[in-house]
DNA sequence: TAGGCCATCTGGTCCT
DNA sequence: AGGACCAGATGGCCTA
């Protein structure tokens, strides 16, 4: 990358970079200064950090999966957890208490009706649909 | 080695 | 004006 500021977080490296930058633009009416760069830098990555990921692992938490400690990237979060939903709505309505895999078979798995309980099975076969796909159309 | 995932930087837009 | 939020770009790491 580019990164003429090329600041670096938790340190004052942006002091140097002020006097290290040589390619500043020469517009510098509007343009952020170095130290606004950088404190926007760190306002963004402790937004990411401290926010989106706390509410991603918060998320991921809620999730049932087998193991349940396993890795959820967060697209995976994502769809596990509306797939989930679906499912516990469907549950409330319903009352059935089954999960949809096991309501007809385990082979059900691999082909449409899809659910959270068995997608780290499904993810080993590399599918590449997202998990509840037709399940959730039904809403 | 290619592809997926992620962290970070950056600039634009919106909000207070 | 400054901060929050967002999306695009980029590079690094990991795995099949």
């Amino acid at each position: 990358m580019d990164n003429f500021l090329n600041c670096h977080y938790g340190d004052d490296s942006w002091e140097r970079n002020i006097i290290n930058s040589i390619s500043l633009p020469t517009n510098v009416e509007a343009a952020p200064t170095a130290k606004q760069r950088c404190q926007a830098n760190a306002r963004e990555r402790d937004r990411t950090q401290n926010s989106v990921n706390m509410a991603f692992n918060a998320l991921r938490l809620l999730i049932p999966t087998e193991p349940p400690d396993r890795k959820l990237s967060k697209i995976e979060i994502l769809r596990l957890a509306g797939s989930y939903i679906t499912h516990l709505d469907n549950q409330l309505y319903t009352g059935e208490m089954e999960q949809p895999c096991l309501q007809k078979n385990n082979l059900s798995c691999k082909n449409t009706s899809l659910c959270t309980f068995c997608w780290s099975t499904v993810k080993k076969e590399k599918l590449t649909t997202p998990p509840h796909s037709s399940y959730e159309k039904q809403y």
